[in-house]
DNA sequence: CCTACCGATCGGTAGG
DNA sequence: CCTACCGATCGGTAGG
């Protein structure tokens, strides 16, 4: 009978960044070694090195499986049909459901960005940037007349997924308040702080 | 003559610490060795250790100072006679001129908390305790409400600080938006959401 | 005799 | 999948 163990290879793939991605956020990508991944995953160094070429490929597998289902998810609402304020108000929604989902992978994406190598740096940033442009593409709909004014509107875009993207340091899902109460507050704010244009 | 050196004691600690903030900031705690902050810095690790015991001392240094000095600028707008709305729209102006003016410090504040001794990062935590507090003492006397709700009240200041603080990731001071323009957007889209007392 | 500082190297541990 | 290692580099310290 052949070997079935490939049968398996997708999961032992995701245990292994599952775990990697737990440590990296707990420690840090440079304070989290193979060694202490292969210890908490109950396997070796030498297996992770089987499915990994290299540490830092775990890292990209931990960004970019996550930061695709962002990309995912942004797309879906904006292709929906509700008025622009509505699939804001839908976007935070989702993407904190996101986040509560993979926490670990979340302070991974926010907070080792730099520790990845530079060519695979960028393909992250590219996804990163769609979800960004998604936002600013419902700003323009909510305030056409800054419409040429892309860098307030960047800013705009920025404050918005600050409070967001901010949550991985408080935000405790087991906590007294829901994710939804935060995405709804953080949608509140930004719409109706959009509502007058200032001077 | 007796050797003066001692007098420039000060100078050249505070010269250590700049450097150090700046590699901490680039390449994180982890990735910036001793050697490089030497190097940058034109000196020696010899010369290190003998202003710092230890490079998480530098650490230490790097974000006590600064988070002092947002204490200080915390209790100040809050000691102030404005009425608390203006003085939460100041507090984002001055909180944000800081960042501005220490942004490898910031960076480092935020980002490499972790790899402070527990014993220290209790003073950390503490001192940014104290900056929350006002805002939240500040959300208190706008929304009377809420005082029954201290859950919800951290959670609403934490979208305020999410706003700013993401900042480091984005803002370029040599950029066409003014640290103050952020700073008013914020305040706006954090009081117009304060507003109405949401069901 | 002290403080300030240098060049060289220590014991351990990292990723691979 | 393990043990035994490597080249390199880490934070920290020696003598003078």
């Amino acid at each position: 009978m052949a070997r079935t163990q490939a049968a398996d290879y997708d999961d032992r793939r995701k245990a292994i960044m599952a775990t990697a991605a737990r440590l990296y956020a707990l420690h840090g990508f440079l304070g989290a070694s193979i060694a202490q991944i292969a210890a908490a995953g109950e396997t070796s160094k030498s297996l992770i090195y089987h499915y990994y070429p290299s540490k830092e490929d775990i890292l990209f597998d931990v960004m970019d499986s996550h930061v695709q289902g962002l990309v995912e998810t942004a797309l879906a609402v904006e292709a929906g049909s509700e008025e622009p304020r509505d699939k804001l108000r839908r976007l935070a929604r989702d993407l904190m459901e996101h986040y509560e989902g993979a926490q670990s992978n979340q302070k991974v994406l926010l907070n080792e960005l730099g520790n990845l190598p530079v060519d695979r740096r960028q393909d992250i940033v590219d996804r990163q940037r769609v979800v960004i442009d998604v936002v600013d593409r419902l700003l323009l709909a909510i305030r056409p007349d800054l419409a040429q004014d892309r860098p307030r509107r960047r800013s705009l875009t920025m404050l918005f997924f600050g409070m967001l993207n901010w949550t991985h340091t408080w935000f405790d899902p087991a906590g007294p308040i829901k994710s939804q109460t935060i995405a709804d507050d953080a949608a509140e704010m930004f719409l109706s702080g959009l509502a007058q244009p200032q001077a």
